[in-house]
Order: C-alpha cells, then sequence, then structure tokens
RNA sequence: AGGGGUGUCGCCAAGUGGUAAGGCACAAGAUUUUGAUUCUUGCAUUCGUAGGUUCAAAUCCUGCCACCCCUGCCA
C-alpha cells in the first residue's frame, strides 16, 4: 500500500472518490475487490466489464481482487464453468490473488452466523410453503402479513434449524427467515429467506448439505470473513444494499465492514447476452458450441479473433454509468477491436475470390519481393512473397464497366500490384458462357516497388497471389448471429418472439480462398490483417491439410461508387 | 402505503454555482504502394419541462413530465 500515493491518484467515479477518502481517513488500510462469478454458464462480453472493474479498482490503489466462486445453488452450478472462468480470466489477463469456492470456504462459518442470529432473535424458522411465503408478502403498496411462525422463541428455532440441517424437513417444507419487518417499504426486507432445504448433489460438496444460504445472506458475510472492503455489483442489486447492511450488522457485527457498490450492466445492441438463453442456444444445436465465433462468450469472441485488450478497452470506454443498463452499438465494440488489431495483426496477402491474370510480357521464375509485416511495429519485420508470370487477383478488383472513382483495374487501364509492379490490361478473354476466364496484362519491369523509375502515376493499388507461391486455405465468415434489425434480442425473446424470428439464416458462410504461402508459418489463434479485407484470426479447426481462418472483422471502407 | 433510481448531441459520457470535456457514429478535406491506418476540420447558444433564487444555474429550490428497477425458497 506504501507505494502507492494517493495524492497522485485521479479519481474517475465517484467510488474512487470515496476509497481515497476511505484511506485516507484509515478507515480502510487497503482495497480488496472481489470477483464472484456464479458457475452456471460461460462468461460473455458483458461480464467483462464487471470483471475489469473489480480487478482494475483494486490496481489502481494497489490493491487484491479474489476470484470466488459465488456456489451457493446447487441446481445451476456445475465445474466445468468453474474451470472455463480460471481460463477465461487468464486470457483477460487478470490473476486474482486468491481463488475461493465459496460453498467450500464459507458454509460452515455462515451457518454459524445463521444460528447466532437466532439466538440473538435476528431470525426463525418458517413453515409456510413457497406460494404461502408469495401471498403474505404484500404488494408494492400494500403492507405484508407476518408469518403465523414469526414469534418462536430463540431455543425453539435452534432446534428446528438444526433439524432443517439435518434432513429432518422435505424440500420446501421450511425456511430460516430474518426477522426484519413485514411492511418494510423495500420488499427486499419483508422478511427474506437465509436457508432454502435443497436436496441436489453439489459440485464441490455433494451431498455434504441440504440446506444452502441465498445470496442475499451469504454474499455479505462471505465479503466480511474475506476482508473485501468493496463489494462492487452491477446496479439490480442496488436495493438489495439496505439487507446487504443488515446481514453485515446483525451477523458480522464488526467495524469496518465492506460496503456495495453498484455500477451499470453493459449490453451491446444485436448482441445476444443471458446465460439462459445462450444455454438454448448451445443445447439446440443453433451454434457449435459455447465457443462458437459467432458467440457473444468470451471463449466464441476469442476464436473469432477478438482480443482481451479490445475488449478492456471497450468496457472501460463506457465508464462506470449510473442507470440499470447501458446499451451501446455494436460499432463502438468494433472500434476497439480494429483498434487493437491494426496494431498487433500480420499482413498477408490472400485472394478470397480469384481471377486469373496472365502476365504476357513476363518471363522465367517468379522473382520475390517482400512485405512489411505491420506498418505499424517496425520490429515485425518483412516477410517474402513472389510475382510471376501467372497471378490471381480479386475478381471485385477488375471492371468491364466500371463505377465513377473506381480506382483498380479496367479495360486498358492500370493498376499497381501491392509490392510488385504496375500491370495494364490489355486483353479480357472470356468462357464460352460468356464469362470472365482471365485477363492478358503486360508488366512495367521500371515500376518495381520502391524502385520505381517509370514516372507513372498509378492511382490504385490491389493484393495478390502469384500461382507459384499460393496455396488454398478456407475461409469463414460470418454475419450476425442475430438479424440486424433485432436491436435487443434478449427482450425480444422475453416479448415471446421465437428463436427463428430473430435468427440471422445463414450468418455463418464458408470458402476457399488462395493466400501467400507465407500463411503456412501460421499457429491456431495468430491474427492477420489480410490486406484490404480485414482481420482474420487462424481456426483451432485447422490441420496441416486444411488451414482455417475465421473472419474476424472487416477493414473499414470508405469507397462509395 | 409504496419504495428505489435516472433524465447533458443519434449512442456512451465529463461536469460538484463562473458561462457545455472527451469517445463512438456521421460528414468534409489532406497524406497514403492497404479506398485501411494517420492527420485536420465540422458536429448541443444548450443540459426532460415550467417557474423561482442569484451579478451568474446543467449545477441550488419548487412543481410537473418521462423512462427504468423491486412482490424467487435465483444470483
Amino acid at each position: 500500500m506504501s507505494k502507492i500515493d494517493l495524492d497522485k491518484i485521479i479519481p474517475e467515479n465517484a467510488l474512487e472518490e470515496e476509497i481515497i477518502d476511505d484511506l485516507k481517513s484509515g478507515r480502510n488500510k487497503e482495497v480488496i475487490t472481489r470477483c464472484p462469478p456464479e458457475p452456471s454458464g460461460y462468461w460473455h462480453i458483458a461480464h467483462v466489464k464487471a470483471w475489469t472493474i473489480d480487478f482494475e479498482t483494486a490496481k489502481k490503489f494497489g490493491g487484491k481482487t479474489y476470484l470466488r466462486m459465488d456456489d451457493t445453488n446447487p441446481l445451476k452450478e456445475e465445474g466445468e464453468f468453474a474451470e472455463s472462468y480460471l481460463e477465461d480470466l487468464a486470457w483477460l489477463g487478470y490473476k486474482p490473488d486468491k481463488l475461493i469456492y465459496a460453498s467450500e470456504a464459507y458454509f460452515d462459518d455462515i451457518y454459524k452466523i445463521a444460528e447466532q442470529m437466532i439466538m440473538d432473535g435476528k431470525a426463525y424458522v418458517c413453515e409456510l410453503s413457497a406460494d404461502e411465503v408469495s401471498a403474505t408478502r404484500g404488494t408494492l403498496t400494500e403492507p405484508g402479513k407476518e408469518s403465523p411462525y414469526r414469534n418462536r422463541t430463540p431455543e425453539e428455532n435452534l432446534k428446528l434449524f438444526r433439524a432443517m440441517r439435518d434432513g429432518k424437513f422435505e424440500d420446501g417444507k421450511a425456511t430460516l427467515r430474518a426477522k426484519i419487518d413485514m411492511a418494510h417499504p423495500n420488499m427486499n426486507m419483508r422478511d427474506p429467506v437465509m436457508y432454502r432445504v435443497l436436496r441436489a448433489k453439489h459440485y464441490r460438496l455433494g451431498n455434504k448439505w441440504c440446506i444452502y444460504p441465498m445470496y442475499d445472506f451469504a454474499h455479505p458475510l462471505e465479503d466480511a470473513l474475506e476482508g473485501v472492503t468493496y463489494s462492487l455489483c452491477s446496479m439490480e442489486f442496488h436495493e438489495h444494499r439496505p439487507l446487504y447492511e443488515w446481514f453485515i450488522e446483525n451477523g458480522w457485527k464488526k467495524p469496518y465492514p465492506p460496503k456495495q457498490r453498484e455500477f451499470s450492466r453493459l449490453t451491446i445492441e444485436n448482441v445476444l447476452i443471458g446465460k439462459r438463453y445462450l444455454k438454448q442456444f448451445v443445447n439446440d444445436g443453433i451454434v457449435s458450441g459455447w465457443d462458437d465465433p459467432r458467440f457473444p462468450t468470451l471463449v466464441g469472441v476469442r476464436r473469432r479473433g477478438y482480443t482481451a485488450k479490445a475488449l478492456k478497452d471497450f468496457v472501460k470506454s463506457v465508464g462506470w454509468g449510473n442507470v440499470l443498463e447501458v446499451t451501446v452499438p455494436y460499432s463502438a465494440l468494433e472500434y476497439y477491436v480494429r483498434t487493437d488489431l491494426n496494431q498487433i495483426a500480420t499482413r498477408a496477402m490472400v485472394v478470397l475470390d480469384p481471377l486469373k491474370v496472365v502476365i504476357t510480357n513476363y518471363q522465367g521464375e517468379d522473382e520475390e519481393f517482400e512485405i512489411q509485416n505491420n506498418p505499424n511495429d517496425e520490429s515485425a519485420g518483412y516477410h517474402k512473397s513472389k510475382f510471376g508470370k501467372v497471378i490471381y487477383i480479386e475478381k471485385e478488383d477488375f471492371s468491364l464497366n466500371p463505377p465513377p472513382k473506381y480506382n483498380r483495374l479496367v479495360e486498358g487501364g492500370i493498376v499497381r500490384l501491392k509490392g510488385a509492379y504496375i500491370i495494364k490490361c490489355n486483353k479480357v478473354i472470356f468462357k464460352e458462357n460468356g464469362e470472365i476466364d482471365h485477363l492478358e496484362c503486360e508488366y512495367i519491369p521500371e515500376s518495381q516497388s520502391g524502385n520505381d523509375t517509370s514516372g507513372i502515376k498509378c492511382k490504385g493499388t490491389i493484393h495478390f497471389v502469384s500461382e507459384n507461391n499460393c496455396f488454398e486455405i478456407t475461409i469463414r465468415e460470418f454475419k450476425n448471429l442475430i438479424k440486424r434489425e433485432i436491436t435487443h434480442p434478449a427482450k425480444a425473446l422475453a416479448d415471446g418472439a421465437k428463436v427463428e424470428d430473430i435468427l440471422e439464416p445463414n450468418s455463418l458462410i464458408v470458402k476457399k480462398a488462395l493466400a501467400e504461402n507465407f500463411l503456412k508459418t501460421a499457429k491456431v489463434e495468430d491474427k492477420f490483417q489480410f490486406i484490404r479485407k480485414g482481420y482474420y484470426c487462424m481456426d483451432k479447426d485447422s490441420t496441416p491439410e486444411n488451414y482455417i481462418f475465421n473472419s474476424t472483422i472487416s477493414l473499414k471502407d470508405s469507397y462509395k461508387p
């Protein structure tokens, strides 16, 4: 802590101002946050905001962040998910200072605290059914009714609570409830349930317990027990804050308790977010799995080629927020993806839709030339490519009827081949069916790239591959999983839309392309910019016989005919 | 007997009584052997609305209006 000079820290939101005050006043000696996922699904883009806030806030103040699996509901949780979080977090570049499974670490302590609260007259065993509890809770405008079991003695409650623990009650037949106020205007304070009877196999504890604490009860105590100073969560928990503080005050009963503070949830237009729906897509086979490159899960976007830096920069740009949920356009995310990839992606030439070109005045072996691997990073060096008698260019880079301002190749026109020569198109050879078979061009030997003495001015530059220096690769292009016009897919589903109503048909397009041989050196997850086309990432399904590249995102294109 | 939040450019978002930052998007221009990148420039006389206080209000006061969240033995 001593290494942080508080006066040099510029607070970026109200929480950071509060942290500085707490540190200066001595209320807190250090900053400890926790990252508390429930292992019930894979993380998606929106989670990154929460984890970034947890880790970056602590980091800014030289503090610590604990990864705590918030596993208090055996019905929903699985070990597979918990394991995925460890990997996702590492990929994001965050190292937790401690790994905790709340169930293993705190269930005993939480149980003891519950017994203490019973003895303090703060909790009681209620034998109302779930429906009865619901019926007696009152409404938004009317107070609730007190449970007939509310005034049992502490001794009686303790005996009953132990009976709950010992399996003497069937599932749903009893709960432990906090004795607060059935007439409280905040519904969360109307004698909330602390423990329920639940016989289900817990993914870590098996059948050790048949009672499980509720989030509202367990979470504040876990925070307190752990020494967490700031418990950061999304805005929907704001109204649980009084309850959070009530459990700390009546359960933990020590000074300098953790503080719960809330930030806005993040959603992105046109992206389906929500564990429940994502799970359904996986189970129904709509996507190939949790790591389908069209999926907003971290494993998905990672496979697609997004970087952790892009994601983190993106969520930081959105800020803390002060409403339940902020929705930003997808383009806001894409900006950060392009920006990062532009800095790190290796440039390569790939022709996605080849048109054969014969250089009539070229003789002999192919000649080599060099391409800069990354114009933004001199240290990335160069790689060799080739130019020769037969090359391929992009079909769309030649036109028989060019639109206005078309800077590419036309009949009788010239264009520069990136890294090589200027060529002139002399003749278009057609097939019998009228389609173009190939082009006959001549190259201008004096126009060699970097060594041009021809004096010819050439407006356009296009990419190409030489027949002797290319191989076939597989490209996976993606459209948005969800139809463009559906900006809030989760909302649409909740409002009754069918999956097929919101699903973009054929969002996966597989095709072949011709890549320069240099791409044979690629490894899984390597990121490339296919010059003039977009960013691509080598997929894990690749084999030595079949290199597969996922389209991460296209380059911006301001050409408007 | 309801309670809790929020309203600043199309989207995020600073702003804490001294005369509306920034980013995305968009538009125009320059440079460019990627129509990318980069670079310039433009983009709220006005802060939900109506009043009030003040030399001065997005910021303070009052009244309206709009939107979001809360009635799980989920987290």
